[in-house]
RNA sequence: GUGGAUGUAGCUCAGCUGGUUAGAGCACCUGGUUGUGGCCCAGGUGGCCGGGGGUUCGAAUCCCCUCAUCCACCCCA
């Protein structure tokens, strides 16, 4: 038997490589447009970061970390998100002592023990951002346009934020004794998992969707009838901010994120057509967070998004991505007594910063020029006896057939002044926006 | 973690209730054109039928186990 991946991780081949580089590239720009920084942290940290900073209590920290000891016996965590180790790095760098608010972003892989599925795997990749040190409700509108911002540049259709206050550290606790004991006093219509819940974390009732639970959460006492003055107008603030940018959104009051370190404003993004796995981003503000894990206190928000999630998206939506240039010339041998010479114009071509190639396997004439076509190089370089005689070669345009004998160290020179001219050959950069 | 479906060539799939050397299309290679691609034609390479065990004279086909993928739940990105 041969050695296969883990469960619920993938190969990126080639091909697909350039949709992911596609995607990179433009959170890079979009980041880049609203002054965010990329913070790049290792991809495993002390398991305590986690377990104080997502909560102890929530499924990723009770069932779902890759935790491993080292060989000195610490514990360690494959990172399950990206929030908290770029809180950390934030700390230990004295980051809020360089920028007012600090604007970070990070694109990387996150590991859960989860059973995988379409758009759920074991390792997936987020492009998240954190903004650290603003409390007013523009910072949260900017992040929330921003990941929209993101979605429109990579050409998905559709998206839109579904969004929820879920209260501070004021008023949320009374909310939570408030649900709790109206819970309570319904256990008999609830399932096992929320008479649970009940107890241990009444917000999560709101994610079941069993028909008898339903009923009774529909009359249940809700987050937005119990949050503080102040939480209120925050949550009242976005809203408008959001409308005024012309992004238009859905409030969900059962919206109820997995992670314990949201405060205030809580988002996803939902795109359409992915079945189970309909959230495309989500995130939301945290402004205990930086103090939980020893820094001084300071008020935050951020996204995440998952990249295999948006790759679903554009896949479902026909969205391309913009070609990327690959071979601009083959050169072509087919007698050996002419190898010598193709590796010579190759090597002049490749140091001048041409893409080129040459087939040194013997492939016939035919083959080789097939190949070409099939791949979409736009030039040959064929060297044949006769040529070579003159010390030239004949270059050919695929697309026209048009072809002529140049002398061999003037193919450089010959394919600078050309190259540009056929579509999708490189050099001329891909304007944004996608097909 | 619970329930269900599927796993045959690089890819998409056919192979009925078990019966001789396991097929197609696409892709790939060679030739039809001593030195030229796209169309067409001919030929070819490539599978221990996901893996292991069992039933049988005989298993891709039936049974069990296992691994993987997919769907719903759950959770989320």
């Amino acid at each position: 038997m041969n050695i296969q991946r883990p469960r619920g991780t993938f190969d990126v081949l080639p091909d697909e490589a350039a949709r992911w580089r596609f995607v990179e590239r433009t959170a890079r720009r979009v980041a880049a447009l609203y002054g965010f920084g990329e913070i790049r942290t290792p991809v495993f940290e002390s398991t305590e970061l986690f377990v104080r900073g997502v909560g102890e209590a929530t499924d990723i920290v009770s069932k779902e970390m890759y935790t491993f000891k080292d060989g000195s016996g610490r514990s360690l965590t494959l990172r399950p998100e990206g929030t908290a180790p770029v809180i950390r790095a934030y700390i230990e760098n004295s980051l809020g002592r360089r920028e007012k608010p600090a604007r970070l972003y990070y694109i990387g892989p996150v590991f859960r023990y989860e059973k995988p599925q379409a758009g759920r795997y074991r390792q997936h990749h987020q492009f998240g951002v954190e903004l650290i040190g603003a409390a007013s409700a523009f910072a949260d509108a900017e992040i929330i346009r921003m990941l929209m911002h993101f979605y429109g540049e990579l050409g998905i259709r559709g998206a839109a934020p579904v969004l929820n206050s879920v209260g501070c550290r004021r008023c949320r606790p009374g909310y939570n004794a408030a649900l709790g004991a109206y819970l309570l006093g319904k256990a008999g219509g609830l399932c096992a998992d929320c008479r649970r819940r009940a107890e241990t974390n009444p917000l999560r009732v709101f994610d079941c969707k069993q028909p008898g639970c339903a009923a009774v959460i529909a009359a249940a006492p809700r987050v937005r009838d119990h949050i503080c003055a102040p939480c209120g107008e925050h949550f009242g603030e976005l809203l408008s901010l959001l409308a005024e940018a012309g992004i238009s959104f859905t409030v969900r009051p059962e919206l109820v994120r997995g992670i314990d370190y949201y405060t205030r404003t809580a988002f996803e993004i939902v795109a359409g057509e992915l079945g189970a796995q309909n959230a495309v981003g989500g995130g939301g503000r945290y402004d205990d967070l930086v103090e939980m894990l020893g820094g001084p206190p300071a008020p935050a928000v951020g996204f995440g998004t998952g990249i295999e999630r948006v790759l679903m998206v554009m896949r479902e939506q026909g969205v391309a991505e913009p070609a990327e240039g690959g071979v601009e010339v083959g050169v072509v041998v087919w007698d050996p007594a002419a190898l010598a010479d193709g590796r010579r114009a190759v090597r002049a071509l490749r140091d001048a910063g041409v893409a080129a190639e040459m087939d040194a396997e013997g492939t016939s004439l035919r083959g080789q020029m097939r190949r070409l076509d099939r791949r979409g190089v736009p030039f040959a370089l064929l060297i044949g006896d006769s040529e070579r005689a003159r010390g030239a070669g004949r270059l050919k345009e695929m697309r026209t057939g048009e072809e002529r004998e140049i002398s061999l160290d003037r193919v450089v020179e010959e394919l600078m002044g050309r190259r540009g001219r056929p579509a999708g050959a490189p050099g001329a950069p891909a304007a944004g926006g996608a097909g």
